[in-house]
DNA sequence: TCTACAAAATGACGTTACGTCATTTTCAAG
DNA sequence: CTTGAAAATGACGTAACGTCATTTTGTAGA
């Protein structure tokens, strides 16, 4: 049994901290001594270990709880939602960098004149008028909306939402190759597998496509979505082709 | 003059924050009714705006009413320190971005066992990367260090990475089906294309490879994910049965 | 001018993850 | 059994407000 103050030694968590990880029932120590000096064991320093790793993610002590308590907890929302943020966060701070900088040369423009420098910032800001903020707010937007696609896109929460994510993105990246390369061929011929070991019957691939582009929220649950057109019809088409080289293979 | 509501409605500033800044004796109103309402005026207004913006870059409070009182404030030192922290802050946020895709890749992998993903990214960051590369200096030769750089990382967001995962993944999902099941063998099979697709002709490297990935201390000290030994026998007899029958085929 | 109801003011507590006292107990060595 | 070090407990502080609850004030309509 570990003293607090081992603990501390062992992890760099402080004292206090250890307390409140107590007093939240976070981290209750394995037991006390008739005291009450706090006496942890093995099994507590891993959890600590954990939560530290948990809280570096940017967890709350909160979420961390019921993450490490409760049995079906949902770490793939919890994760993804810390994953927006932190993604958010950035492009804030990036933006935020650039106004940093623009003051600077602002104040050595403007002189002693602080106030005119922010002044003319905040112009910039959020003008009405100049082509040029119009323009900022656009890629910015846009900036935004690629962040808020790429991330659900690119990341499965099973291995088999995995593997779709990764074949569609193979796909795309050797779009160029024409539909009748072996990498794609194989590409189409993995999906094909995976598609009737889920969707065992009749439908086919090809209605496995329609489906998708019908139903956006199935789609999004597969890891499939956004696909965009092009990328759509080339499989379309690329199936095709497999399926034409499958019925040769047969005669 | 206007009534704090009116300033709420010109800047959406909430009354409680116009309470607060006067609290703090950071933005007071111009005047007061006989019964104490708050009355800003046109000067009140503009203050109130180059505060919203200088908090916007990430300033308290306390520093934005040292800024806009004191008469010979060095703006110019805030505003590097500001500097300094809002690129730490991002490099922060970049790094912790890197352990959130490693964690959902890592809980794709280990499947409902999200401890024991956890585990096992916190072995692999404990590794430190001078020992790291000065181990893989010594069983790679040059040529082979780079195609180091080609092979599947659990951080990365490449589709080919995210495809070995979700194949790894499904593959320890069907172990129990046993070597020759159809499934695993498909899995087998696309494994085996996508080696040949990024590593053929490297044997040698590709056995070196396998070996260290067969022990889990020298995998770690690689700073591989590591994967149960299990699982990777299997692979390797699943593999067997693979070449096998492809054999069998040829004849 | 009185009334009534909306809006404002005041004060206090809550939030996050502990740090930092101040005070009291407990532990372990001599 | 003493004693000094370490632990425990409890309380307050932090940043920037949000959210009550309670009391006053402002003002429009009768």
């Amino acid at each position: 049994m570990l003293h607090i103050h081992d603990v501390r030694k062992l992890t760099g968590v402080t004292v206090r901290t250890l307390r409140h990880y107590d007093h939240l029932d976070l981290l209750m120590p394995a037991a006390k001594t008739e005291g009450g000096h706090r006496l942890y064991g093995e099994y507590e320093l891993k959890k600590l270990q954990q939560i530290q790793f948990l809280k570096q993610i940017g967890f709350s002590l909160g979420e961390i709880k019921s993450m490490l308590q409760e049995e079906n907890w949902e770490w793939t929302d919890s994760i993804k939602k810390q994953l927006i943020y932190v993604v958010q966060e950035q492009q804030h701070l990036h933006q935020t960098e650039i106004l940093l900088r623009e003051l600077m040369n602002s104040i050595a423009l403007e002189g002693q004149d602080h106030l005119e420098a922010i002044r003319k910032l905040m112009l910039l800001m959020d003008g009405e008028k100049t082509m040029q903020d119009r323009y900022k707010e656009k890629v910015f937007n846009q900036q935004q909306m690629q962040l808020l696609d790429r991330i659900p896109r690119m990341v499965g929460h099973d291995s088999d939402s995995l593997e779709w994510i990764g074949l569609i993105g193979q796909l795309k990246e050797h779009m160029d190759r024409g539909l009748s390369d072996d990498r794609v061929q194989q590409i189409i011929r993995r999906m094909d597998e995976k598609r009737s070991e889920q969707f065992e019957g009749e439908d086919d691939f090809l209605n496995k496509l329609w489906e998708i582009r019908l139903s956006p929220e199935e789609s999004e649950k597969m890891g499939l979505y956004p696909i965009d057109q092009d990328l759509l019809h080339f499989m379309e088409d690329a199936y095709t082709v497999f399926m034409q080289s499958k019925q040769k293979e047969k005669d």
